[in-house]
This record gives structure tokens, C-alpha cells and sequence, in this order.
DNA sequence: ACGCAACGATACGTAGCGTATCGCTACAAT
DNA sequence: ATTGTAGCGATACGCTACGTATCGTTGCGT
């Protein structure tokens, strides 16, 4: 293996030429239609420089978003778990919307075939906010506010799970708007409360 | 263009070749590490016999996913909506665990910045049996067991999203054996039934 | 003033892309 | 039976991007 190179020499100017030039092509082209080779020269920055610090095109995207998320998306606790969960899942849609939403599609697409990205993907973006999501949720449930009898890692990922879904998959963008309507359908359940009167 | 070839002289023993080795290649190295170059050596067929049919290596995969999915994965009807689900989703689960699921994630990984790939795979896969889906439900809906009040196509999503998320972003599978716990929480939903009693 | 290590630039061999061009062969029309 | 057609496997081609190696240069700490 090369030898690792010294972080204390780093170029702070080269890394942030590198992190926004990536962010910027791979939101105008799609991730798999950017080169390192064109990061480079938008960056103004030789190809050596990006394989010196990054392993994959994914591990420099993931790191540009990381980077450009910052300490956004943290969790806020006014009482009500509802308007919390609607004002963070919320803020979320409005992230996937834009720039940061294709890139990440990126990520998570090169993660399919690349399971340290997918790795890297869980260890910093996902399970940190999965975790403090959890936390609001415990509290919440000892208010009596969520059921105690489903764990809250399921709660989480059923919260999150429809966003991510329509990101990936999906024909369109989830909106906004729609979040409360969807938050709500997962607080209260499909099952109708009327229940069964299907017989005579 | 290259003028288009006709069906009725095509080779269906190249083309079962083709589709079960990618499949099988696929499978075992993963969707990216797979090139249709090594396809077609493994098939024992030209490269140029896969390029005269298929535009890229996501629509072939897409391809050989419907080839081996076939009709499996059609909705009963017993009348208990809730055991049509459990069954259905297992039976979905189980196909995500096994080769099918490595192909899928290839082909899902690829839609990111493909969009004739995605629009493929709305089109041929997730459409059909959300359709297939939603027409269950809207019985379900007229019997009273799911609530009037939710649109049957988020109920899809709902209901569906968890498992998808699992199979993209999640850390390891989902068991056949949670599905019926997922289906609770999304049917039952998230909300104490006691109600709020934080404030004394 | 010196030395070191990261920098930008450039060159290199390699892999896989997608296309073009071979006979070869199976089948349909005559 | 003969002939034409078009898909077939094989092979060669130019091209792009990969990831590495090797320059001389530059900036920082000693």
C-alpha cells in the first residue's frame, strides 16, 4: 500500500475546491456520469490529489455531503413529538429536493455494488440520526405520547422508511407538503377504527 | 440508428442463456463488478447478440428479473386483508433475500442516474403490483377492515416502503419472520392508544 | 537556509465500452 | 433444390476513464 499521507500538510484550499466541485457536477450530470479525471479539472486540482484522499468517487461524494450537511438535520424537542418529527422529516424533504438529493441518490446507488460505502453511508449519515431520532421517540413514549410496546429503532424506520422509498424509487419527489398527511397515516395505523363488518 | 432487428428470427436459446447467466453473474459479483463483455463470454454468445437486443447491462438485468420473477408474487384474496399482506410481503422478502434481490439492487443502483432505467422498472415491476395491491385494499376499504380516509396508493407505499428501505439502506436483511410484527405497526400505527397524558 | 511532503501536471498500461465487419447458418420463399 | 435474408459468434477497432508512477514545484516547519 502507498504510504498514508500526513493530514497536518493538507491543502485546505484543494479539499474545498474537490468537496464543492463534487457536489456541483454530480447534481447538474447524475453520479455516474462524472469522472474523477472531470472533478479534477473543475476543481483546478490534479487527479492525484483526489486518489490521494479518497478511495472511490462514492467515498469523495459521501464526504461532500457530509460535508456541506454539517450539523443540519438535528433533532429538536418541544413537548410534541408530532410537530417534531413533522418539522425534522420536513427539513429532510427539502434536502432530498435539491443538490444534496442527487448526489446522495448517487451514494446509495454505488453502495448496491460497494459494501464499505454502504458501510460509510450507515456510519455517518444514517445510524447518528437514526439514534437521535430514537432518543425523541423514547421520551415521547414515556409521555405516553407513542405506543411502549413497538421498539423505537422499528418506529424509526417506519417513519423514514416512505422518504427514502420515494427518493429511490419513486415517480416523483415526496413534497413537503405531503409530509404531514404521511407522518399522520404512520401515527395512526391503515386499520380502520370502525373495525371489521365485513359479515352480517 | 442501427435499423432494428426482427423478433421472430431471434434465437430463443441465446437469448435463455443470456438471461439466466446474467442473472447468475450477477448474483455472485455484484451488478457493477459485471461487465456484458463477461456476460457474453459466460453465455457462450457474442457480445454483439446482447448489444443488438438490449440498450445497456440495467435493462438486460431488468430483463431477467421479470424473466425469472414471472408471474409469482400475484395477490390472493381470502377476504382477511391482513393475511393476504403477511403472505405477500413474506413471499416478496424471501425473493429480496435470495439472487433476485443482489440483481434488483443492481438495477435499482443503476435508475439513479438512468432515468429510462427507472422509468423501466416503475413501469414493468413496482406498477403493476402496486395496482395489484391497491385493488386488494379498495376491498379491504369496502368491508371496513383499513380506513376510507387514506388514499389506497399511500397505503401501498406505507405498507411496502420498510421493506425497500431495508433491502438499500438498511444494515442487514429483513427475516421473513418480522413481517408480520411491520405489518402490525403500519396497520395499528405508532400513536399511544392511551392517549397524551404528559401534563398531570 | 534547508528538507520534506503535498501539490499540479503528465505519461502510462489496462479494462471495458459500443460499433463495425467478418464468414456461418437456419429458415422462408420461390 | 436453390437462393436470399438476417440473426448468429467471433474478432478487431478507436475511445474513454481508470488507477499508478513519476516528474519538477511549492509552501511550511525547523
Amino acid at each position: 500500500m502507498t504510504p498514508a499521507p500526513n493530514p497536518d500538510r493538507r491543502s485546505a484550499q484543494a479539499r474545498r475546491n474537490i468537496l464543492d466541485t463534487t457536489i456541483e457536477l454530480i447534481a447538474r450530470n447524475g453520479h455516474a456520469n462524472v469522472t474523477i479525471e472531470a472533478i479534477a479539472a473543475a476543481a483546478g486540482v490534479g487527479k492525484t490529489t483526489i486518489y490521494r484522499w479518497w478511495p472511490s468517487k462514492g467515498a469523495l461524494a459521501l464526504d461532500a455531503i457530509n460535508d456541506h450537511v454539517g450539523e443540519a438535520l438535528d433533532f429538536p424537542d418541544t413537548g410534541d413529538v408530532v410537530a417534531d418529527l413533522r418539522g425534522q422529516i420536513t427539513e429532510l424533504v427539502n434536502l432530498l429536493n435539491g443538490d444534496i438529493g442527487v448526489v446522495f441518490r448517487g451514494v446509495i446507488a454505488e453502495a448496491q455494488s460497494a459494501p464499505a460505502i454502504g458501510a460509510a453511508i450507515l456510519e455517518t449519515i444514517i445510524e447518528p440520526r437514526t439514534r437521535a431520532c430514537q432518543a425523541r421517540l423514547v421520551t415521547a413514549v414515556a409521555v405516553g405520547q407513542l405506543r411502549a410496546d413497538i421498539p423505537t429503532r422499528a418506529m424509526v424506520e417506519l417513519l423514514y422508511a416512505p422518504v427514502y422509498y420515494r427518493l429511490l424509487l419513486g415517480a416523483d419527489a415526496l413534497r413537503p407538503q405531503d409530509v404531514p398527511d404521511l407522518l399522520d397515516h404512520c401515527l395512526t395505523g391503515l386499520r380502520s377504527p370502525a373495525g371489521d363488518r365485513m359479515a352480517p
